[in-house]
DNA sequence: TTTTAAATGATAGTAATACTATCTCATATA
DNA sequence: TATATGAGATAGTATTACTATCATTTAAAA
């Protein structure tokens, strides 16, 4: 059996959908690629016309600026991930194991997993450590928080809480815990590997020592 | 009595040291309130030296770039906190205080408090909620880290894991959770204002919600 | 099969950004 | 009086971030 995973993503990301032509799909995969590479900040349109080798205004047939750009890739990684996560935690009743394979998925390595040929998913998300919060800390959050750009993220900090609470119906804040869980899986990865001291893992730097302390904090402040 | 306070400044975090000259501190001010109003990729050299009269030249004189500029901001802020943080919970024994006025600072607004006449404390807090992980999230993060760019930050870090140590001297991810509080602070504000839904405080936008999950989170933790 | 539309390539051009260099001049200091 | 420092003035360059136009290929519709 081979499935080939479409997510379907708001119209307001794109000015053309890349998903559905050749060069779109090669947008996709090859900044994936060049912003993983250089940094978003030393990644232009230009580079990555040259390496797919078409024309900065090809790009921007597909999307407005690379700001844009950046926030389509962060709307697709939340979306995926929220796919595997219902995935993972399908037909799991108890809330406490539904937790620690969720903080599995935020935190541990990504590996490539082909549902996608044109998203190398393992790269993406170490993208999205080092740069995902980059799409919304701009002055115009608001606005395009109002184009729904943001949805997948919240829909998954949404399925996150939901969690906590059935683990506790009591407890005052899901919602601001969710996305402590999600922003910190991220941020201590980061630390660990480049500002160590700021994290207790300098010393292995193996990310199942993050799932740990996120499920120390997590649990204890649920119980 | 009136006291000037000011803060020593590693010296690879500016090309001529701003605190020294007229210019130099007309700098410092004047690029915290375009940042703030504009956000920091609109900021641009040009625009700070129409606002204070000079030239782009001149700018370039005290620092590099304006990302080593946003270094020495959030460094200066670093810095500033931490005195602040020695100051008010010196002659306190019990941790447990000590943690409750440490989030307190972290995460309640700011006010300008004119221990320095060229530095608006309370728009450079908004700048550093907003901004402040840009200095550290880039390519180059590890080299910046080898010139101690990042060292009034960790010093912080460390501080806080130390009170947590006192707390509880078996907690295992002191740095972890100190990093967390910090981050937290910061980005649970954000959030507040402007993605409301990653949090539980959308409806009162109230800092002391912030404060009371923090508060929450870190001794549940470490009991 | 012809017509039409969509997608891309090729080329050109502009305004702004992010610098670097040089020269002058006022002031302070030795 | 000589000298170093700080800052203004001016100029110039490479790159970035776009926008516009036109021709051509490709694909879908009539």
């Amino acid at each position: 059996m081979e499935l080939q995973l479409q997510i379907k993503m708001n119209d307001k990301l794109f000015v053309r959908n890349p998903e559905q032509t050749d060069l779109g799909r090669k947008i996709i995969q090859n900044s994936i690629q060049l912003i993983h590479e250089h940094g978003f900040e030393a990644f232009t349109f230009k580079k990555l016309a040259e390496v797919i080798g078409s024309t900065e205004a090809g790009i921007y047939r597909y999307f407005e600026n690379k700001h844009r750009l950046l926030i389509y890739l962060t709307a697709w990684y939340w979306s995926w991930l929220e796919f595997r996560v219902t995935f993972h935690l399908n037909n799991i009743s108890d809330p406490s194991i539904k937790l620690k394979k969720l903080i599995q998925l935020l935190a541990a390595n990504v590996v490539d997993d082909d549902t996608t040929i044109y998203v190398n998913e393992s790269l993406l998300h170490q993208i999205i450590i080092a740069e995902g919060s980059k799409a919304y800390l701009t002055k115009h959050v608001s606005e395009d928080n109002k184009d729904q750009l943001f949805k997948p993220y919240k829909d998954l900090c949404t399925i996150i809480s939901g969690i906590i609470l059935e683990y506790n119906p009591a407890y005052t804040h899901p919602r601001s815990l969710a996305s402590t869980i999600i922003e910190m899986a991220h941020l201590q990865v980061f630390f660990m590997h480049h500002l160590p001291s700021l994290t207790d893992f300098g010393d292995c730097k193996d990310e199942q020592l993050v799932v740990q302390f996120l499920e120390d904090l997590v649990f204890c402040s649920i119980r």
